[in-house]
DNA sequence: AAAGTATTGGACACAAATGTCTAGACAGGT
DNA sequence: ACCTGTCTAGACATTTGTGTCCAATACTTT
């Protein structure tokens, strides 16, 4: 029979004292998982116990309640993604082509945006009011600075709002729908999705300057 | 004590004879609130039951279990929504524009585009296969049918799936943040998202044609 | 009025989930 | 060697959901 599977961060952190098995930060981590995989519903403290081999009744020793938990991992999730995209939006570069491939970054590398992450806490926002609030806030400022970008490349007011929007809930849209396209594939619609997005045609070194920060990113360096 | 509201569709339609309270119809009915209002996992028998003032075990007679009055509710979404958007794509328009206000009419005609069911189908289909392979045939259906469309106008074939894909899913995203705009904020955006949907600067008469199209829609005229 | 039929309701069995309480296990300090 | 503090496990109580069985009900038919 194998051990069970302890889902520690880095087993070989912190030593574990004692009668430990896991930490409380592995049952965030397992949590998350299942946040990303399978929705808040699914975040059921019987299965987070029996994925990690330990006893259900272990986990009201590091947390008070489930909710307690949720709370948790909402809190890591604001702490995260949302300064991620406003940081891309307000990246300096010499063409609105180049800056929404800036944005683009977001999709293509896990590192700095958890789009799973986000979709599962969009869709949890839909049960709780809580989440909601936190939710719709951080909506607004990314949107509010993908506005602003358009503005600084001289798009009027009105036009840049409607072209953040585009952009913005186009993506999410997109990342909802969770097709199984190739980075190959994503990349040769880049071209297009530019045009569409921003009404210019980009120049090719933007789109290689992309394909190669996004074969960074995925080869797990940190461009 | 008010007398339970019982969900039917039309309480004189059928005199309900005998012992009856609810039909099957009323089930579905009420189920289909709670599909849109609450997501599937809250679509439980128990629940409707008490929302209709009925015992739960009469469920039983007209279903033979909680997963067949699901089949139903999928059959349901299956039957309407799909069909409704691509004859949007289809329908006949000078310009380009103007064919993308054909297709907004399903943003703001609920009586033949059901978004909030659509986002409820949406999001079930990530907990079930099955679901799932219904709504990816659809997804796909209706985007070669705006691909479609933009051909018709000229786009070359990879620009037409971009500008479709853009087209659809920021319809998507926008639906799932579930702004609270009014129908005039929206107008009012619309020569906007038109442009940058299409690239194209729409004519005013268009804009006006789904104004008053949206004002026929919302005083419940079928349009 | 009696019999029949189509529903409905209540009791029961059962499963899955949360949360509580208490005894036990294990390393470290004294 | 024995406490002590820190975790873990198992038993229990409670809630909420599904599905089954059978008796009760209220009309319709005869």
């Amino acid at each position: 029979m194998p051990k069970p599977v302890l889902h520690r961060d880095d087993p070989d952190a912190a030593p574990l004292v004692g009668n430990i098995k896991v930490t409380r930060a592995d049952w965030l981590n397992v949590a998350m998982d299942v946040l990303v995989s399978h929705g808040v519903e699914q975040v059921k403290v019987l299965g987070l116990a029996s994925r990690m081999g330990v006893s259900r009744s272990s986990f009201y020793w590091y947390f008070q309640s489930r909710q307690d938990l949720l709370d948790a991992l909402l809190k890591h999730w604001e702490d995260t993604n949302t300064a991620e995209m406003v940081a891309q939006a307000e990246a300096p570069a010499k063409t609105i082509t180049q800056a929404v491939c800036n944005v683009f970054r977001c999709v293509v590398n896990p590192a700095i945006f958890d789009n799973a992450l986000d979709f599962a806490v969009r869709e949890w926002a839909r049960r709780s009011g809580k989440v909601r609030r936190v939710l719709d806030l951080s909506d607004a400022r990314r949107v509010a600075a993908l506005t602003v970008m358009f503005e600084r490349y001289g798009f009027d007011p009105m036009e840049a709002m409607t072209r953040a929007r585009i952009l913005y809930y186009m993506q999410n849209g997109y990342n909802a729908a969770d097709l199984n396209e190739t980075l190959d594939e994503r990349l040769a619609l880049v071209p297009y999705y530019l045009l569409g997005f921003t009404g210019q045609h980009p120049r090719p070194e933007e789109i290689e300057e992309l394909r190669q920060y996004s074969i960074r990113a995925q080869t797990g360096e940190t461009p």
